[in-house]
RNA sequence: GCCCAUGUAGCUCAGUGGUAGAGCACUCCCUUGGUAAGGGAGAGGCCGGCAGUUCAAUCCUGCCCAUGGGCACCA
């Protein structure tokens, strides 16, 4: 006797044990035909699952959010099929499901083309049809080994050997001729993933991850439960696509790049207004939480570099120059310049905690695949800080530091923001007693703090811990922005001191910390959490004056004149063009207010106004504007 | 850096082995028009760069550069 509990607290009794899909049967014919797996205490398995004792039970159908991994995992499954029936000697290697879609990594030494795309697609659709029931088997290692060696899939050999771990149950899963080692589950038949899945791109992959590895061709793909799913994710691509900062950098007039100079930024005037908001808005909370601003020298001698480590560490990532036989490096962090303003004069622990920021011009010679519009870029400025402070300061400083970021973040309207905490690496220098100290230290501070993070164990730099503030870009992609690292081996190598209470020399302990990070990503990253709509206090044009016809430049001139006096950044438009297409250009360059005069403004002194998306907001006198505009700017978000 | 794709007017893109075209933008003219495109005319290209094949290359081939999507990288 065995008794099976249903989600909605029902009980089943079956006397010998029961495969998943013959409860599902015992419930109705309906329930066992859209049965997709089952989740046994919270374990999803296959519907031929058998149960042997006491559990409870959730039938999971296309209704069911938890089947869609399955469903994605299983894609995989048939694309894989597809392309070993329609490209014989193609090896597979491994294929999980991932966010929004799944991806197979196939060796082959024939590249694959975007029409293979097309073909690996339709014949997923007959794989589909064909509805061949997915079977699990268990093997043993040695099986599993000499199936996949008598068939020349070299990759699943190592799989089976160097990543299944021993003692692991090794299963592999059919699908017609077709079968592949996999822990599962996966649906029951073929005919189950639902015609909800487009093959999406085509991409190189080193296998296993490392670049020292063969190069393998991925195919990605989307695949979802409901057509209607797949329809709305298509949907969403194109949405984030037209708030991509690269195309709205163009037509917002912010910015462009060319060949010349990869990674590099030329800011246009509008573009720039934008970047002085920011960096404007920084300096301020700067002066708020007790920063110094400073500036450092942008080229250095060698010396420099090889003393800080970089040198010896960094150098690939560094552009260098020489002139009358000395060498140099571009200063690819702010860090040994502010050690270097720091020794420039003896310290009293009073003088402690020193903070130093500096809106710091950055170069690093990133790899050419790595660059990616603003986001990823040679030439960058980082709003960069050291904090120089005794040990016992620094879970303070930290925790105000995360004050500062959140006052900050939120004045940009980000709210998803994800934060991680990295540990100490194997290979790292200080003693584990200043690693346990430091490591609380910044664990206290997030959690006084409220923030909730993930912890990365091992992921620290060799110099210290670290937390990590990431953004999303439009398209759910990942940038790190803020960061604050502790630093055990900056001021050894360069000789930091100051003069503790008891009369002798101590190290400082130093912390690196930024809020945006790169100016550049960051302001990519508005560009797109803003889609170009920026709030009034940022937009590089708040307002546009617009006359109807000539008979108003005059008035609109000096409206024009005022406004800009009272410190908004104000366009007039005096262009000899209809008014419906003067706001046409300016609803397109998105800014938040147009101001239209005509002869009835000029005859009563008023202004008709127009918010952004078309919002008529009346006629006003230019008081009533003026306190329009500063509540707009005081808004922030 | 690696794999794949792409590079034609300021922008978005067509196109062909016989040295190029559209729309928008730009210039000029007409129009002075009340809330998302008024009309006409004109100008604008080393078809990413360098080699090669060919009588002839924007088109075919090779190399290089850049961009895009990934991977790797991001002391």
């Amino acid at each position: 006797m065995l008794s099976i509990t249903l989600p909605d607290g029902s009980k089943r009794q079956f006397d010998d044990p029961v495969t998943v899909a013959e409860v599902a049967a015992s419930i109705g014919a309906g329930l066992a035909k859209a049965a997709l797996a089952g989740r046994i205490d919270g374990q999803l398995v296959d519907t031929s699952y058998r149960i042997e004792r006491d559990a409870s039970l959730a039938i999971v159908t296309a209704k069911d959010e938890d089947a869609l991994e399955l469903v994605r995992h299983d894609a995989a499954h048939i694309m894989a099929q597809a392309v070993q029936e329609l490209y014989p000697g193609t090896q597979v290697t491994i294929g999980p499901a991932i966010e929004d879609g799944f991806y197979y990594d196939f060796a082959r030494s024939e590249p694959f083309t975007p029409e293979d795309l097309e073909r690996i697609e339709a014949r997923m659709g007959e794989i589909v049809q064909r509805d061949l029931p997915i079977t699990r088997e268990v093997l043993s290692r040695e099986q599993a080994r000499e199936t996949f060696s008598a068939i020349g899939e070299t990759y699943k050999v190592e799989i089976i050997e160097d990543i299944i771990k021993p003692g692991e149950e090794l299963s592999i899963y059919r699908q017609g001729d077709w079968f592949d080692v996999c822990r599962g589950p996966h649906l029951p038949s073929t005919g189950k993933l639902p015609k909800a899945f487009k093959l999406m791109k085509l991409a190189g992959a080193y296998w296993r991850g490392d670049h020292r590895n063969a190069m393998l061709q991925r195919i990605y793909g989307t695949a979802w439960l409901r057509k209607e799913d797949l329809d709305a994710h298509l949907h969403r691509l194109e949405e984030a696509e037209k708030r991509d900062h690269r195309r709205l950098g163009r037509s917002l007039q912010l910015f462009h790049m060319q060949d010349e100079a990869p990674g590099m930024v030329f800011w246009h005037p509008r573009g720039w207004t934008l970047w002085q908001q920011v960096e404007q808005y920084m300096r301020h909370k700067f002066v708020e939480y007790g920063y110094q601003e400073v500036r450092t020298p942008t080229v250095m001698d060698r010396t420099l570099w090889e003393k800080s480590g970089h040198w010896e560490n960094y150098r690939d990532n560094m552009f260098t120059t020489a002139s009358e036989n000395r060498d140099y490096a571009v200063k690819p962090m702010n860090c040994p310049g502010h050690v270097q303003i720091f020794n420039s004069g003896l310290h009293s622990y009073r003088d402690l905690p020193l903070r130093l920021a500096e809106f710091g011009s950055c170069h690093r010679n990133e790899p050419s695949g790595a660059l990616h519009g603003l986001m990823r870029v040679r030439a960058f400025t980082q709003d960069d800080a050291h904090i120089f402070c005794r040990e016992d300061q620094v879970e303070a400083e930290v925790a105000d530091f995360i004050v500062m970021l959140q006052a900050v973040y939120a004045d940009f309207g980000f709210e998803d923001v994800l934060v991680k905490l990295s540990t100490r690496p194997a290979k790292r220098v200080g003693s584990d007693e200043t690693w346990d100290r430091a490591e609380q230290a910044l664990d206290a501070a997030l959690r006084a703090n409220g923030l909730a993070f993930d912890l990365q164990p091992g992921e620290g730099a060799f110099y210290g811990p670290k937390i990590e503030f990431t953004l999303k870009d439009s398209l759910g992609r990942l940038w790190q922005c803020g960061t604050i690292q502790l630093d055990f081996n900056l001021p050894e190598r360069l000789d930091a001191e100051f003069v503790d209470e008891d009369n002798t020399r101590k190290r400082p302990v130093m912390l690196h910390r930024a809020i945006v990070g790169s100016m550049e990503r960051f302001l990519g990253i508005l560009i797109e959490h803003y889609a170009g709509a920026f709030p009034t206090w940022l937009a590089p044009v708040q307002l546009a004056v617009l006359n109807i016809s000539e008979g108003q430049a005059e008035y609109a001139s000096v409206l024009a004149s005022q406004l800009k006096a009272k410190g908004f950044r104000i366009e007039l438009d005096l262009r000899n063009e209809k008014i419906g297409y003067k706001i046409r250009e300016h609803s397109l360059q998105k800014l938040p207010f147009m101001v239209v005069v005509g002869d009835k403004e000029v005859a009563s002194h008023t202004l008709a106004v127009r918010g952004r998306g078309g919002v008529d907001l009346g006629s006003m006198s230019l008081d009533g504007l003026v306190s329009l505009l500063e509540a707009s700017v005081s808004g922030r978000t």
